[in-house]
DNA sequence: CGGATGCATATCATAAATGGTATGCAAATT
DNA sequence: AATTTGCATACCATTTATGATATGCATCCG
């Protein structure tokens, strides 16, 4: 194990290059060295993996399956190693007026969109990106620097140390379901019956996904079987049509879908045991300091929570 | 130029434990190295980058602007070497029946659900994941080997020759705004008279963004100067609650906001001079191999187009 | 004021990395 | 059959990396 950590980029970039082009001779003058020279490079990190990247043809290399996967995490890498030379490099040159917000689905019409309203009002020419999403894609954008701030749950995962943190609220998460779902109308609604219906839910480590499965497992039951993974309202929506689905979403959400701007045919369960997922928060980098349209948009946003 | 391809991993790891500690005795233990040897090593980097990472103080370290932004990109760099550690070992493992899906919002319930629920029906144990964005942040995944193929349009930055292209059709780019909107009504709007209004539009990049850009730039206009950028349609039907906003989005999209699940309360500008989105295509990656469970989805989907 | 703490620098030693040329081997092409 | 092409291996030389110990410097604490 660990492999991975002893590879340099030069050597990434060389592999990259020889899957390219399918051929050693070829990489080997990109990287202005010679073809034996870049024959060892290979040989090395071969012997690094403890598997063959490509296969060896009289005419060229073929890249193996595995080959595939260095070669994509390799360009990740040395994108991200662009991106990180970049972005140094604007740092030193001082920033610019754009702000960048990420949000979970409920609060960005709840209590975001107002903001945005006003700051456009205000200030027509600060250009706005808002990107929705689930919480995990969202902190991690944000810890990469692809946010100004984000209002989403803090996954596990992450060190609440690393961030700052101003609390919004707690949610309760409701079931959806189509009106002519046979679990509608029926009161007090136990999780063990719902275990034989399909589930379309958020993927595995989303903060209501771990609310859910956890209910399941307090109750010491199984979690639900038949699963679809999708953060997508417009999929949920999609699969709510058949009266056999069931999806958990924010009480906020739920109340989004069904009274607000979409007027969605949805019904929710009434369900025994409530479930509770964890606080949203309006979440910014310990370490980054927001520009000034960012700052105004963020009070603008804490004023509404 | 060109200084972050001549870091190593194990100076990454060891920065970010400078800057996670706060102190570089600390990170040099960690590191199972000498002080010296650690301090030495920092300052190697911060030769290499031109500024410093930290500041020093008498009890400890303070990470410096770019020292923040570079420790983030180590992060990232980091996390993609153990992923490429992870997915090169579960290659040699062979594969799992799940199937991952990236889809643009109109085709994702055009054509794609109902191929879901085809397969969901007929094999409910295959566990999908969907997700719904727009087209760079699809291809971009697949490309990193986060999906099994997506239905999504080629980004110009792109190499056609990396990837399996299923045509799927072009689409015509509707305008919509609120119904209360004055040029709701009128006939043959010219581009022109919009650039007055807010915009709501995918980001900078996004084929629909080109393909509207494009149009403006064709009859010698500048392009909307008051843009918000969001890809969620949220986001999108929320700012169009305004009657002086304007969103362009597929005909497919209109199609399905007007008249499908969500009843949304928008119209349609009758447009002087339509446009044309690039056409979508059902994207494999071309050195990827596909399970029998994702073969089985793309046969469904494609059979649909 | 003396001691403790944490980082920086000098010097040294060893190992590893890097890349060259020369040459070999196997398959394809002429 | 001879030649060409493309990758692999051996050997050599140089450079770079890595890490140690010893010591110095500045600040803080008791």
């Amino acid at each position: 194990m660990d492999f991975a950590r002893r590879l340099k980029p030069h050597q990434l970039w060389l592999l990259v290059k020889i899957a390219e082009t399918g051929q050693l001779q070829l990489a080997a003058n990109k990287a202005a060295m010679s073809q034996p020279a870049a024959s060892r490079i290979l040989a090395d990190v071969e012997t690094l993996v403890g598997n063959p990247l490509f296969i060896r043809h009289p005419k060229g290399m073929e890249t193996t399956q595995i080959g595939k996967v260095f070669v994509r995490h390799a360009k990740v890498i040395l994108e991200t190693l662009d991106e990180l030379e970049i972005e140094a490099t604007r740092i030193s040159k001082g920033d610019v007026g754009h702000v960048r917000i990420g949000s979970v689905t409920g609060p960005a019409v709840g209590s975001l969109m107002p903001a945005v309203r006003q700051i456009r009002a205000e200030t027509p020419e600060i250009e706005l990106t808002i990107e929705v999403g689930p919480s995990t894609d969202l902190v991690r954008g944000l810890s990469e620097g692809r946010f100004d701030f984000v209002i989403a749950r803090l996954p596990p995962e992450y060190d609440s140390r690393d961030f700052k943190l101003h609390p919004a609220r707690s949610e309760k998460v409701s079931l959806l379901a189509h009106p002519d779902h046979e679990l509608v109308g029926k009161p007090s609604v136990a999780l063990e019956e719902t275990l034989s219906y399909h589930w379309v839910i958020q993927e595995l480590g989303s903060p209501i996904r771990q609310a859910v499965e956890s209910a399941f497992l307090h109750q010491g039951l199984p979690t639900p079987p038949r699963v679809t993974n999708s953060s997508s309202l417009l999929v949920v929506l999609s699969l709510l049509e058949s009266p056999n689905t069931i999806s958990p979403q924010t009480q906020e959400v739920a109340t989004l879908l069904s009274s607000g701007p979409l007027q969605a045919e949805i019904a929710i369960l009434d369900v025994a045991a409530p479930m509770t997922v964890s606080p949203c928060f309006i979440i910014e980098n310990r370490f980054g300091s927001l520009s000034k349209a960012a700052e105004r948009v963020l009070t603008a946003v804490l004023s509404r929570l």
